[in-house]
DNA sequence: ACCTTCTTGTGAAGCTTTTCACAAGCGGTT
DNA sequence: AACCGCTTGTGAAAAGCTTCACAAGAAGGT
């Protein structure tokens, strides 16, 4: 069990969807899995799954397969779901609005603990339980309510100085939906979503599948 | 040239990024870029950068570096930019709400031809130009208003099944944003967007960091 | 016309990820 | 207690992707 090599960004996706592939078996009343359906739910090959559960140890039982609990446990504790994680919504726009509250993230253990904005009209505003901060108060948001992640909803253009001060006042990790790279000290994680891109990468795919 | 060979999707990607850096070139208005240059303002390195543009042609000169105006045509053409395409957004929820009229699709040539939902609260319901138009009308949208991109903004119990119909009446291409893996005939490309995924990745990364 | 400087395009090397293949192990059956 | 069917865990092979390193070519100066 190799407990301290570099897991590839693909093996953490597919492990993200394991754990989504098990809560399902489960509600189905399945207790035990084995790789090959695992596989086959998943978007991958038997041996694959194991070679990617096998980074982090050996939970199956040869001849049987894999239970059901057990390995959802282990892959919520990998993934980092066995504690409660703190997450800051910066801009209270368009995409920002539909993210708080997304109920999978609460189920997941990602609470949105703050919301701030700079535009006078949305401050104040109650979004459930929460009220639209003013963007001032970033930093000392982060460091009150020991807020572990951002989520940049920001234009491009404020971006990069909000991810700045954000990691300045202790934050662990950014989830980023401005389409810029942002730049950041060495360890601090950062997840780009950028949509644009996503669509770019079908019309090249329907493109080049029509090319003959 | 090897324009037949298969390439890969952070070929892609990354085709997607350079674009957007020429764009940032071009408007402070550089002429010229060395694939050096590129690839410090992108994330990756000069070797990266010209092996990913020798997949489709050489488009640089030596001594000189690309031309600003002909790389960005050049690859917008790769991306299938260089026409119209035809989206119909499924599902008027919250993240369907924000993507609707995201001012970067229009700019890249994706235009949202139809919205649809099952919720009698919102059909009828207009936005800016569209109105909302009853699910069962979705077939019969894409084949009249030739809708080539399908984005899936629907509980993930829908998913499936509007992604069954939608390629059945003749969608080339399919953006989802349910958490669950669609399955689609061969030949059919589809992005998914899992935010969940994200995060964890993002949790899984601060965890491992912290474990020295 | 030649030399210098710069940067591309590209085989080959190096590295990472995926797939293969099979010994080892578990549980049920005879 | 030995056998059998099944599935894991894992080295080794294969495939895929990135980096290296350098010849080839372009522009400008002398
Ligand atoms: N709408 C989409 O579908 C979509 C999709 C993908 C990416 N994005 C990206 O997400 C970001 C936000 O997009 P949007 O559509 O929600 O835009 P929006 O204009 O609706 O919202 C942006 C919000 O950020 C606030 N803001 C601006 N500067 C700020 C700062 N320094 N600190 C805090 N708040 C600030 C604004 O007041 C506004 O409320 C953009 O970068 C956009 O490119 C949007
Ligand atoms: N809100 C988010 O931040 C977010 C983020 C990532 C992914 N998602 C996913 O996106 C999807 C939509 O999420 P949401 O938050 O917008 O939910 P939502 O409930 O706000 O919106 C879903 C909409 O789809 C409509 N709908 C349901 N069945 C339909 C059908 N068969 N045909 C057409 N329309 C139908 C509903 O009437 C509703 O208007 C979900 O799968 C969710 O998991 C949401």
């Amino acid at each position: 069990m190799p407990l301290s090599r570099r897991i590839s960004d693909s093996t953490v996706r597919r492990l993200s969807h394991y754990l989504r592939v098990l809560e399902l078996i489960q509600a189905d009343g399945g207790v035990t899995v084995s790789s090959e359906e695992l596989a086959k739910r998943g978007h991958t090959t038997a041996a694959q799954v194991r070679k990617d559960l096998s980074h982090f140890g050996s939970f199956g039982k040869r001849g049987l397969g894999y239970s059901v609990d057990e390995l959802k446990d282990r892959l919520r504790t990998i993934l980092g779901l066995d504690r409660l994680w703190r997450v800051i919504l910066v801009g209270a726009g368009r995409i920002g609005s539909a993210l708080f509250d997304y109920p999978d993230f609460k189920k997941r253990g990602y609470d949105c603990v703050a919301i701030v904005d700079t535009d006078p009209e949305k401050i104040g505003e109650r979004w459930g339980e929460r009220v639209i901060r003013p963007a001032e108060e970033l930093e000392s948001l982060i460091r009150e309510l020991n807020v572990n992640l951002v989520i940049l909803a920001v234009p491009a253009s404020a971006a990069q100085v909000v991810a700045e001060r954000s990691v300045n006042a202790g934050v662990k990790g950014i989830l980023n939906f401005a389409p810029v790279q942002i730049q950041v000290p060495e360890g601090i994680p950062v997840e780009n979503v950028n949509l644009v891109m996503e669509l770019e990468a079908l019309s090249f795919q329907i493109n080049r599948a029509s090319e003959t």
